[in-house]
DNA sequence: GCCGTTTTCGGCCCGACTGTTTTCAGTCG
């Protein structure tokens, strides 16, 4: 295991599991300070700030589950670029060991038995070479192997493999809707939703969970198992199934009487931090919290509803979105939860790309004005805004891209004139480029309603830079928001450096707003930073982005990471009337 | 090793499923 003074959080929370891992194979460890490593592991793995950043600011003392022992193993990590304390736990094992960890269904235990008795050794190798001795036979041979454990590491190894990487939003949901189909198909469900991190609108999906309320469980199960596209079964229990599919997307099911079914929901539903957390406060009112219901002194309580359930705890319903384990237990307690934001207050969208051709060198949308304006006006909305990239600076002089801007301007005044039950505001997006200037001439900004600005080119810049890069394109007057402010792609990009207070303070001192974009693999800012800008005092704007007319439905996802930034209806500016966004995009106060 | 609205000591979420055992350990969520 690699350790150096530039590690990632990434590789931070691997290195503490690693520390976890060894310290369960020593013998008569104490098992809680396992436990704390991997909770500090997760800790940093969620945290919205890079370690080394707090603890460069002394602020490591804010992660949960990092204390002065941990907090003084980063120190010296951080000063010296070794841990010796670390070291000295894992010198005893070999890399292979903790490569091996990855694959499913292999633990600290088996690891540790297979890199010993197969001699493996090396980390870059460890997979190919456990893979090789369960072709040849060798782990069943192993003790506590058997023929069983032995194919069934194989499977795993080659589906761990071959697994696509995360899913999208869209991609899980119609993966979760095809299985609710296929499961309504028997009498016996009689009710079913997709749980875990699809319920907390997660941007991005590992496995899917699903939940039926159903009293014969042995039914529902198997006709779960038998869904025609799957892989294979995982495993098929007495309340759990577990299926893959051929993508290698895990499906997992869990099954309760409807007596019980909100007990089921709430534990299905997580997150794993949110129940752990929830589970030491029943505990400390002398309650034990499962999936089947709460344990007093002497008798288990049932709930049909989760509002029950919660209520029992003397704890305000909490939103699913919420349920990350910060501090949403304390605030339902206290019946303080923030009233989140919710897709019927959204009263238009202010990114959407028609078809007016002004030769950008960007992709054009695919509707027309009044297209774009019918699905708009089939959402309830007031206004959108069109923000079609700008024109392409390399092949057009400014009086060429002038008159670009004039000609669409000239056709949304025309649309307007015309239609009176929706506003279209003229919009554009702007480059921003590499020195923070704007991609068009001065004039064609007095144009303009208004303007975004995005960076969609010299991503790796120094946080520096890129900061001051930022700032200097949105302090035009005519500029409103950084559109899709970090630029990353899920599972593609990463996000850019920005020095995040720096811009927040900016926004809030100059009512500039920044963007949540809807679109599937952008989700951006991504749900940490949303939070955090809202604490700033920043005002966001949720936009589809839409290159189509049926794009416009992605508002929901849009929504979905608002709330999960814990967003209340007036943080957001595009739940304002058509006559009151009309006086706040003229810059005045909000 | 962490943590505190009964605690700075004495607790630490809770259960399912599988395989290899002969009553349970390991792994997972």
């Amino acid at each position: 295991m690699e350790i150096s003074r530039n590690m990632t959080n990434l590789d931070l929370a691997k290195l503490f599991r690693a520390v976890a891992a060894a310290l369960s194979l020593e013998k008569g460890d104490n098992r809680f300070r396992i436990i704390a490593y991997e909770r500090a592991a997760d800790a940093i793995e969620h945290s919205s700030s890079e370690v080394k950043d707090l603890w460069d600011n002394n602020e490591l003392d804010t992660l949960p589950g990092i204390g002065t022992n941990i907090a003084s193993h980063l120190d010296e990590l951080f000063k010296t670029g070794k841990v010796r304390h670390f070291s000295q736990i894992l010198k005893s094992y070999p890399e292979a060991l903790f490569e091996l960890l990855e694959v499913p269904g292999i633990g600290p235990k088996s690891a540790y038995k297979l890199c010993k008795a197969l001699g493996i050794s090396s980390a870059h190798s460890a997979l190919s070479r456990l893979e090789k001795a369960a072709k040849d036979g060798h782990i069943s041979r192993i003790e506590g192997f058997g023929k069983d454990s032995e194919s069934e590491i194989l499977r795993s190894l080659t589906e761990f493999r071959h697994r696509d990487q995360r899913l999208l939003l869209p991609v899980a949901s119609s993966i979760a809707d095809e299985i609710i189909l296929w499961m309504k198909k028997i009498p016996q469900v009689k009710q079913i939703y997709p749980l875990g991190s699809l319920r907390r609108q997660a941007s991005t999906i590992g496995d899917v969970d699903i939940a039926v309320a159903a009293t014969d469980a042995k039914i529902v199960i198997l006709h779960f198992i038998a869904f025609p596209k799957k892989s294979r079964v995982l495993e098929s229990g007495v309340h759990t199934a577990s299926l893959v599919l051929p993508n290698g997307c895990q499906i997992d099911l869990m099954v309760q009487p409807p007596a019980s079914f909100g007990s089921l929901l709430q534990h299905f539903t997580g997150s794993k931090h949110h129940n752990i957390l929830l589970r030491e406060y029943a505990l400390k009112k002398g309650l034990s919290l499962s999936e089947y219901g709460i344990k007093t002194k002497n008798s288990l309580k049932t709930f049909s509803t989760e509002e029950k359930f919660y209520g029992f705890l003397g704890l305000d319903w909490i939103p699913p979105e919420l349920r990350e384990g910060k501090n949403e237990i304390e605030l339902a307690r206290v019946h303080q939860l923030p009233d989140l934001v919710k897709l019927e207050n959204i009263k238009g969208d202010l990114q959407i790309h028609s078809n007016l051709d002004v030769e950008s060198s960007h992709d054009l949308g695919e509707s027309t004005i009044s297209q774009l304006a019918t699905s708009a006006r089939a959402l309830g909305y007031e206004y959108i805004g069109l923000t079609e990239h700008n024109p392409g600076r390399s092949n057009h002089t400014d009086t060429q891209i002038i008159e670009l801007i004039k000609r669409k301007s000239h056709e949304i005044s025309n649309f307007n004139r015309e239609n009176r039950s929706l506003y279209v505001f003229n919009g554009l997006e702007i480059d921003i480029q590499p020195d923070g200037r704007l991609s068009v001439p001065e004039s064609c900004l007095d144009l303009l309603d208004y303007a975004c600005v995005s960076l969609h080119s010299s991503f790796r810049l120094p946080r520096k830079s890129m900061t001051d890069r930022v700032l200097s394109a949105l302090n035009h007057p005519k500029v409103r928001f950084l559109a899709h402010p970090t630029a990353r792609l899920l599972e593609e990009r990463e996000g850019v450096e920005l020095d995040w207070e720096t811009i927040f303070a900016f926004c809030r001192t100059h009512a500039k707003w920044l963007e949540i974009d809807a679109w599937p693999n952008r989700l951006d800012l991504p749900d940490v930073l949303v939070k955090e800008a809202l604490s700033a005092g920043v005002k966001l704007v949720i936009d589809t982005d839409s290159h189509s007319a049926d794009h416009l439905s992605y508002m929901r996802y849009g929504i979905s990471v608002a709330r999960r930034g814990w967003a209340k209806l007036n943080d957001i500016i595009n739940t304002q009337s058509l006559s009151q966004i009309t006086g706040t995009m003229k810059g005045g106060d909000y």
